[in-house]
DNA sequence: CAGGTGACCAGTC
DNA sequence: CGACTGGCCACCT
């Protein structure tokens, strides 16, 4: 036994925990977070798992997670879609076009943190 | 079991 | 800068 149990959700529980780990005020790309768990290639994976993070628990700061441009690419995954711009600008952070302003200001690598 | 899809990324035209 | 391609791998039908 032991080994048997051990993966399938514990890569999203990775994700999670990484995303839970950005600061307010900051946020972080699906290649950082995807890097950061050493599949820097299956930046596709952070996402999926992303949208598991609206029946994670505790619940997981998704609007803090963008993609590689500063892009809030998963915002109509939100309720009402609109929702991701308005925490991040409630954190601080301005969005203008579905996009985060000063993204490399805000940009939070979890390589540098961990 | 196979095919299509996707909250992505990087490279090329 | 916009559009397209290839790669990556889990989830859904």
């Amino acid at each position: 036994m032991t080994e048997r149990s051990k993966m399938d959700t514990n890569f999203y529980e990775q994700v999670f925990e990484v995303a839970r780990l950005v600061p307010k005020g900051r946020v972080t790309s699906y290649g950082a977070i995807a890097k950061a768990l050493g599949v820097a290639n299956s930046s596709r994976m952070v996402g999926h798992a992303m949208a598991y993070a609206g029946q994670a628990s505790p619940q997981v700061p998704a609007h803090r997670i963008v993609n590689g441009s500063g892009l809030l690419t998963g915002r109509f995954h939100f309720s009402p879609p609109t929702l991701m711009q308005e925490l991040l600008e409630k954190e601080g952070i301005t969005v203008a076009n579905d996009k985060i302003k000063n993204f490399k200001q805000v940009f939070w690598d979890p390589l540098q943190e961990l």
